[in-house]
DNA sequence: CTCATATCAGGCTTACTGACATCT
DNA sequence: CAGATGTCAGTAGGCCTGATATGA
């Protein structure tokens, strides 16, 4: 029998590890798809969601809530800016910060691309039955905490200033 | 119940593609630091392991069964053959190619680099057991190949001239 | 001529690192 | 003073595009 995953010349091929990346990388091209088909990024969606569900912050806030780098949210509230979707202010409080809160637009923008990445979920999970989703979903959360804990990342909801 | 998952804050922690390509970066981080550890990457051992499989070869080939960009090949051949990995010699029945052919010290440094990545595949799964791995192997492996033919990659073994 | 081969230069994305000025 | 905040510049890995020179 012709088996080309164990194929002499390609034994990676079968490393759980390759599995992961590699489907992980169809997962990453199928949601970017999603987004550009309406100019966004996946920076754009998490960073709506989260002033979503916290309101008006800072951006150092809304990095660590976001898990965006805060190096990168100057571009990306910068391009959301531009598109009217968040408004940046400077807090009268507090010089140092600015302040983002989220526009009428910006929350239409957000749900519409939600529905984009929950179609995504599904193109996604294509081949699988409701029972094996469940599955997938329950080993891949199990290794991810794992893993976030062994690397100590934060992954969890803590107050901040 | 506080449970941090379901934050409103972060409400895509929960997607399957979220929990893919996070858990892929924990892996593809593991397999890096392990490569690391003895000055290699990625591209190194897929290289070194292609080879071995199919003897001396042209980089054309060598590009087509590793998967590795044919712009890349290039780079990666003067990193392995600077280390004396493989030699790269002038193919003198075809004045276009080069043949590249795996070393003692080659081979040597792939079995080094294959017991790091088993190693890694351990660390990786630590927290399932047995069964777990089979079934997460499986599902993962059902994915990669439906999106595979999806969007028509190759994946598998063709002749080659 | 067309095609294959090897090379080179560069882009893109997602993280992250380091430096810096400003303010608390 | 230490520490937080926002900004900017740059890195690195993996994948990819395009241009070019050479030869089959």
């Amino acid at each position: 029998m012709k088996n080309p995953s164990e194929d002499t010349a390609a034994p990676w091929k079968a490393l759980p590890s390759w599995l992961l990346t590699q489907t992980a990388d169809h997962a990453h091209h199928l949601v970017s798809e999603g987004f550009n088909a309406v100019e966004a990024r996946g920076y754009h969606y998490r960073l709506l969601a989260t002033l979503e569900g916290l309101g008006p912050s800072s951006q150092a806030t809304l990095s660590r809530q976001s898990g965006i780098h805060v190096s990168d949210m100057v571009a990306t509230i910068n391009e959301l800016a531009e598109r009217g979707y968040v408004e940046r202010t400077p807090d009268m409080t507090d010089r140092r910060r600015n302040v983002i809160s989220l526009t009428p637009s910006g929350k239409r923008h957000l749900h519409r691309l939600e529905k984009r990445l929950s179609k995504t979920q599904d193109e996604l999970l294509a081949p699988l039955t409701v029972d094996e989703r469940k599955e997938l979903t329950e080993l891949l959360s199990r290794l991810l905490s794992y893993h976030n804990s062994v690397t100590g990342n934060p992954e969890n909801d803590w107050q901040d200033p």
